[in-house]
DNA sequence: AGCATTGTTTCACA
DNA sequence: TTGTGAAACAATGC
C-alpha cells in the first residue's frame, strides 16, 4: 500500500527500533537486497544500532551510530515495517533485523518488490512532495509535455505521489489528467499544490491513501463525491488512471 | 485462465 | 541530448 502517507508511517515504526543494539540480520533475498551478497549487510550492520529514520518521498534510510553504514529501505509496490511482531509465514519477510532483547525489525513483502541496501543513493529523487513549496512545485512539475498525471509520478520531479494520490489530487483540484503539464497557468498550478498538500495531509492523518474522497471511489461503479457522476477510466502514464468527466474537464 | 496491481528501473525511440 | 512511453521485474488476488 505504499505511496508517501504508507512510508511516513513506516518511518515512525522504524523509530521505536532505534537505539536498540543488533545482534543478527537475514539478508538473505538476494533479489531484495541486490546488489549485495547474503551476509553483506549483516556484517556491516550488527553490532550497531540505528540512530535516526528518514524519508523522501517513498524512499526510507535509517542511520547508523559511529561510523556505521546507512541502511536503505524501499516498501515497493506491497511492503511494510513491522515492529517487534511474530515472523510471517511464507517467507513473506523479505529483511529482517534481529536485536539484543529479543525485538526485531521486518521489511514484510508479499510481492517483493520491496528494497533493502547499504548506502542508498538519492541523487535522482526530487524534492519531497510533503515538504515542496508552492514556487518549487510549479517550476518542476509545471513543464514538458507529459500528461500531467504522469509528471506527478515523476519521483524525479517530486518524490512520494503514487498512483492514488495523484488521481485523488487530480480531482481535489478538478484537473484533467491528460493536461500537458507544461501547459498550465499558474493558477492551475498553485490549486494543484494546494490539492496534493491537502491530499497527503489527510491520508497521513486517517492512515493511508486509500482514504481519500475520491480513491475511494475509483472503480466502476464508483460515485464522485462532489458532482455523483460516474468516474471514468484509461491507462495514463502506464497506470490506470480515474478521473471525473464532470468535475475534471 | 487471464489480467491487473498503491513501484522502480531500464531500454527503445522520437 | 533530452524527454517520453513501454516493458521487465515478483507474486498475489480477483
Amino acid at each position: 500500500m505504499p505511496e508517501l502517507p504508507e512510508a511516513e508511517r513506516a518511518r515512525q515504526q522504524i523509530e521505536r527500533a532505534l537505539e536498540r543494539e543488533i545482534v543478527a540480520v537475514d539478508d538473505r533475498d538476494g533479489y531484495v537486497c541486490r546488489p549485495h551478497a547474503p551476509g553483506e549487510i549483516e556484517a556491516a550492520l550488527v553490532g550497531r544500532r540505528f540512530t535516526r529514520a528518514h524519508r523522501r518521498g517513498k524512499f526510507l534510510w535509517v542511520e547508523t551510530d559511529g561510523d556505521g553504514p546507512e541502511l536503505g529501505l524501499h516498501l515497493g509496490m506491497a511492503g511494510s515495517i513491522r515492529i517487534d511482531e511474530e515472523p510471517a509465514p511464507n517467507a513473506w519477510d523479505r529483511f529482517s533485523v534481529e536485536f539484543a532483547g529479543g525485538g526485531r525489525m521486518a521489511l514484510r513483502d508479499k510481492r517483493r518488490l520491496g528494497r533493502a541496501v547499504l548506502e542508498p543513493d538519492f541523487s535522482h529523487v526530487g524534492p519531497d512532495a510533503a515538504e515542496i513549496g508552492a514556487k518549487g512545485f510549479a517550476e518542476r512539475v509545471g513543464r514538458g509535455t507529459a500528461p500531467i498525471k504522469a509528471r506527478l509520478l515523476d519521483q524525479g520531479v517530486v518524490a512520494g505521489i503514487g498512483n492514488l494520490l495523484a488521481d485523488e489530487t487530480l480531482w481535489r483540484a478538478g484537473l484533467h489528467p491528460r493536461r500537458p503539464a507544461g501547459d498550465m497557468s499558474v493558477e492551475q498550478l498553485r490549486a494543484l499544490h494546494r490539492a496534493l498538500r491537502s491530499a497527503t495531509r489527510d491520508a497521513i492523518r486517517l492512515g493511508g491513501v486509500h482514504t481519500g474522497d475520491f480513491v475511494a471511489e475509483r472503480r466502476r461503479d464508483g460515485t464522485c463525491p462532489r458532482c455523483g457522476g460516474a468516474p471514468t477510466s484509461a491507462r495514463i502514464g502506464g497506470r490506470t488512471t480515474w478521473w471525473c468527466p464532470n468535475c475534471q474537464p
